[in-house]
RNA sequence: GCCAAGGUGGCAGAGUCUGGUCAGACGCAGCGGCCUGCAGAGCCGCCCAACGCCGGUUCAAAUCCGGCCCUUGGCUCCA
């Protein structure tokens, strides 16, 4: 059985193949703000891809770019002390960035290029579009002219034609068409651009942001050339799979495809795959509209277990839900793993188990999870399904050890025995699965148990232990702690919660506080 | 207006490619039972019945075709 994927520029499902190795790119992000929940959905559906092509036999090499050149992060000069400069800004997010990464249990890219150190790449690259005719400057700036692309429109499914007569015509304009997008830009941020996007006030110093000497102008890289000169600097000319938000289908990826395929002549990328926006009350999760509640808050509130059972519960390509009913199912479902994955535990290593027990019931839901979960997966990376097919199992072991314990506690004194194997083929078949490697330490008792808490829990965080008892785990993170309030946490003291960075400026608001300033946000910007 | 993705039960969310097994998955919420001193957890059952609207194709449509309505994203700057 192979695996299926849906690809955005196929326009349908197609069976992923490649020899080997396969390289990821992950269109990454902007360093110019805390990252948020619907960051982090991206960064998970692209872990999850990642572990499951490994899983596969395929030696994965993921690239996942920090854009650390950009407007709104020169907007942020000056607003502390110690960011005096573009550059300081990016670091302290790119540092925040990192950091809410290793809180969600990623699995490391091979590289995480950013944009300063590939100045001279992407110079190259537009140098190259220039002599090939693809690009022009004008006024020290260098614009790709869509025009002189055949396959202009392909992946967002627009016409150049089209996108010319939406276009305004601009007599002052530098670009020949409306639709060209810049390459090279000459000079630095423009103040009103400092000005929008700035989130205090400058006085009398606008930041205009770093600037390099090409030769066309001393100016700054355009806004979609980066993806193409350092994918194509760390994986090659063509990319086995480009992972993004669907929000950048277009004119990001679309324009990446244009000067990378102009470029190199080659195909730019075999798969499209755009994950599914995370929606808060009707929108898109983001960070200009305000409705965000960022990764390091969540993984404060929820931990990273709760978070990461959240995104399995909806497939990669689907838009998925952020409300307290979402979030509550997810803290039910990680619960349940983990209540289930602590009674198999305690079975397993009590001297009730017995190798010459067997319950059918037991030995075939193992073989119908096992089934189930590969199809899933294969299906698209179907994680819903497949988080379903594991709750199967757990039912399973529950029965069985509900029975065991049943004639345990009969009034006849007869001692029942646990299915050794069956639970621990329950393991085995768990791990084959998910077929993913935890990264996390393992527990003593983790290790006499084979591998079940690496498996199940490897799709959801670092270590099912914390969840249940906090105590016995080793690793020291905070987020132990957080997951045993969790799980004892009332219902009625869920709500209320606090979302929103809470050193922002904007101060932290409970979901409620934001779903209004959501809508007030809405009404404002439609007039 | 144009392009794209969607509109499935109280919620959430699979299924739509390859029409029938889909009155329908998994989970949450709700109800009942078992278990338990009680509760929780766990197990079993129920939830009396959802495929935006209209038309078409077909023996048969959530699934194909056409039209319409609605939601979200993109289409200006910016990555």
């Amino acid at each position: 059985m192979s695996l299926v994927v849906t690809d955005t520029l196929a326009d349908e499902r197609v069976e992923f193949t490649a020899d080997g190795d396969v390289t990821l790119y992950v269109c990454g992000l902007t360093v110019s703000d805390d990252p948020h929940l619907g960051h982090a959905r991206l960064w998970f559906h692209a872990d999850v891809l990642h572990r499951w092509l490994a899983s596969l036999g395929y030696d994965v090499r993921h690239v996942e770019n920090v854009t650390n050149v950009n407007e709104k992060i020169t907007a942020r000069v000056g607003e502390h002390d110690e960011w005096t400069a573009e550059r300081d800004v990016a670091e302290a997010f790119t540092a925040t960035t990192f950091d809410a990464m290793r809180g969600l249990n990623l699995k490391r890219a091979e590289v995480y290029p950013r944009v300063t150190e590939h100045v001279p790449e992407i110079v190259d690259l537009v140098e190259t579009l220039v002599e090939k005719g693809y690009a022009y400057e004008s006024n020290g700036s260098v614009y790709f002219d869509v025009t002189s692309f055949e396959g202009y429109g392909k992946l967002s499914n627009q016409s150049v034609d089209e996108l010319e007569a939406q276009g305004e015509p601009d007599e002052r304009s530098e670009k020949r068409n409306p639709a060209d997008f810049a390459l090279w830009k000459a000079g630095g941020v423009s103040e009103a651009a400092a000005r929008e996007h700035a989130k205090h006030d400058h006085g009398d110093e606008t930041p205009s942001g770093e600037t390099w000497e090409s030769p066309w102008s001393e100016g700054r890289p355009g806004w979609h050339v980066e993806c193409s000169a350092m994918s194509t600097t760390h994986l090659g000319d063509t990319l086995d799979i480009h992972m993004g938000g669907r929000d950048l289908v277009f004119p990001h990826h679309e324009n990446e495809i244009a000067q990378s395929e102009a470029a190199t002549g080659d195909r730019f990328a075999r798969h499209w795959l755009h994950v599914g926006l995370l929606e808060m009350e009707g929108e898109k999760m983001s960070s200009s509209i305000g409705n965000f509640w960022t990764v390091p808050d969540a993984l404060e509130e929820l931990g990273v277990n709760v978070i990461r059972t959240f995104y399995a519960g909806a497939a990669y390509r689907s838009e998925q839900a952020l409300t307290e009913e979402t979030i509550a199912e997810a803290e039910e479902r990680w619960e349940r793993f983990s209540r289930t994955y602590e009674r198999a535990v305690d079975a397993l290593d009590s001297v009730d188990a017995r190798a010459k027990a067997a319950d059918e019931d037991l030995r075939e839901a193992v073989e119908t999870a096992r089934s189930d979960f590969e199809a899933a997966m294969n299906d698209d990376l179907n994680l819903r399904e497949a988080t379903a097919a594991l709750l199967e199992l757990t039912d399973a072991v529950n029965r069985h050890v509900d029975a065991v314990d049943g004639a345990q506690a009969a009034a006849d004194g007869s001692r029942d025995a646990y299915d050794y194997r069956g639970l621990r083929e329950a393991v085995e078949a768990s791990r084959r699965s998910a077929a993913t490697c935890s990264d996390s330490s393992s527990t003593p008792r983790a290790t006499a148990t084979s591998s079940w808490p690496a498996s199940w829990s490897s799709w959801f965080s670092t270590s099912a232990r914390r969840s249940v008892r906090p105590g016995t785990t080793s690793a020291p993170t905070n987020s132990a702690t957080r997951s045993g309030r969790s799980a004892s946490r009332s219902k009625t003291a869920r709500t209320g919660r606090r979302i929103g960075s809470s050193d922002s400026p904007r101060g932290s608001r409970t979901v409620e506080e934001t779903v209004e300033f959501a809508v007030r946000w809405r009404r404002r910007r439609r007039g």
